[in-house]
RNA sequence: UCCAGAGUAGCUCAAUGGUAGAGCACGCGGCUGUUAACCGUGUGGUUGUAGGUUCGAGCCCUACCUCUGGAGCCA
């Protein structure tokens, strides 16, 4: 039976018949024997084989190159060489798939530029491997983090029909023809229908029954964004608890980041030194850092003051109710407070009409986390729960009340103080990892003039 | 979409306006418990595309395409 090497390689003592499957990285000849260096994928580290030219399986050596499967039967011993603790004595080869001469993946060093163009082949390469294993593991906290607090998953629609949730362009689901003439009530849906840019409103809805709900799955932004941070297609997570206010909201996107950092340095340890050694220096004693600190809070207010008291030269000017720039951000995480750092109460005017407007009747109860090299990575707020507000705020925003029907009828069966936020799974993955490019951290990026695979 | 930079061998990169090269990969030969093995040798090019300037363009000019970095929008 099949052992992965993860396995072979935690084994304790020597055993005999062990069945290993992989793909070649790199084969060394000797005059009488080959060493074969086999990687499953199951962790970042191949192991050794080492093959005799008397065995079964031999013949076939010169078409043993890098990126070929095969199967090798043998025995695990402790290995003489230096650098590792145990190599396969092979008794048999049996080649599975030739790669020729033409197999992209070379055992050195590649750009992540090249590799994005091999989007099929790269997670063969230690980088991708790894980094997708991250995301696997990642993927598993989140639901555990929120399981283990009694959050309730809820699986909301990916085709919508609100066409104005104020979160960007959409991109149109239509069985229309092209060309055919615009009838929406002709289409599949009998009416305009579009992939979600969120499901925040319909975990409102959820929310206001379950009390704390969680969303995890892909959304869609057909924005012509081309930065490494963006992309038409990515995962999010969107927590929305009943009964909770700013407070309990910041207090669990704190939690929650920490959380997965000290997921991923308990779980993905070999995987991080890897990234920490090719890819980004600090990245250990960041997270390290982030789930020892308490996060820094600052009012948006103050905000302003301590970028106005800088004394730096911004690109954009600070400016007292306007939205704070990428630079701001950064200067605010990066170099201010040289932590993770929540913004909260943002003017009312750069805010969606969702968010509860606060006694002032200027700032609203919105939330974003900053982080250092990444910028925002949660977006949060307390919803407002007031029926006569909410309809103001629309009112303000030029949004007509009755595409929210549904939405404000939460308002009127019995209300309650509401909170939640919205985090870039893809964007959790980049600050956990080092890894700075959006389109290296998803298997399949989909960006601005790019589906390819 | 805006600003900047870059496109030369399969990959990573060289090449004063004057005969397009190297390392790696791949082929062949050798050698060794090797480990991004090593030594020798060989194959490999419409220099992103289309025009232009020039006796002569990889190099200079124009347009376009693609990619990268930054910005906007945001998660």
């Amino acid at each position: 039976m099949r052992t992965l090497i993860k396995h072979l390689l935690a084994t304790a003592e020597p055993r005999d018949n062990v069945l290993v499957q992989g793909w070649i990285r790199t084969r060394r000849d000797s005059k009488g024997f080959s060493f074969l260096e086999i990687n499953d994928g199951s962790c970042l580290a191949g192991i050794q084989v080492v093959a005799d030219a008397a065995i079964p399986g031999y013949a076939d050596i010169h078409k043993l190159a890098t990126g070929a499967s095969l199967e090798v039967e043998g025995r695990l011993a402790a290995s003489p060489g230096g650098k590792q603790k145990w190599e396969v004595q092979a008794a048999r080869l049996t080649l599975l798939g030739e790669a020729g001469p033409d197999y992209p993946l070379q055992k050195k060093g590649h750009t992540l530029e090249f590799l994005r163009s091999i989007a099929h082949l790269r997670p063969r390469s230690n980088l991708f491997g790894a980094v997708f294993r991250v995301r696997s593991r990642l993927a598993y906290a989140v639901h555990e983090f929120f399981q283990s607090r009694d959050f309730i998953h809820v699986h909301t629609p990916i085709i919508t029909g609100s066409d104005c949730e104020g979160a960007g362009e959409m991109f149109r689901v239509t069985t229309l023809k092209p060309g055919a003439a615009a009838h929406p009530a002709a289409d599949f849906f009998g009416k305009p229908t579009y992939l979600t840019v969120s499901g925040q409103l319909e975990g409102e809805a959820f929310a206001c029954a379950l009390s704390n709900i969680y969303t995890f799955g892909p959304t869609f932004r057909a924005e012509n964004s081309n930065t490494a941070r963006h992309a038409a297609e990515f995962w999010m997570i969107e927590p929305e608890m009943a009964f909770c206010d700013l407070q309990g909201d910041m207090d669990l996107a704190e939690e929650f980041i920490k959380a997965m950092a000290r997921h991923a340095l308990e779980h993905c340890a070999e995987d991080l030194a890897f990234f920490s050694r090719f890819v980004d220096p600090g990245v250990e004693e960041r997270l390290r850092f982030v789930v020892e600190r308490p996060f820094v809070r600052v009012a948006y207010a103050e905000a302003i003051k301590i970028l106005q008291q800088a004394g730096k030269r911004f690109e954009f000017p600070v400016d007292d109710g306007q939205n704070l720039q990428s630079e701001h951000e950064r200067f605010l995480t990066e170099e201010h407070f040289k932590s993770p750092t929540t913004v909260f109460n943002y003017p009312r005017q750069i805010k969606p009409f969702y968010m509860r407007l606060n006694d002032d009747g200027r700032t609203v109860t919105a939330m974003d986390v900053l982080v250092p090299g990444i910028g925002e990575v949660i977006g949060g707020a307390q919803r407002e729960e007031r029926l006569d507000q909410l309809l103001d705020n629309m009112k303000s925003h030029q949004l007509d009340p009755d595409d929210y029907r549904w939405y404000t009828d939460l308002r009127r069966h019995g209300t309650v103080p509401h909170a939640g936020f919205g985090l870039g799974f893809e964007r959790l993955i980049m600050f956990l990892t080092g890894v700075s490019n959006i389109r290296d951290v998803i298997p399949f990026a989909r960006t601005p003039g790019n589906a390819e695979f």
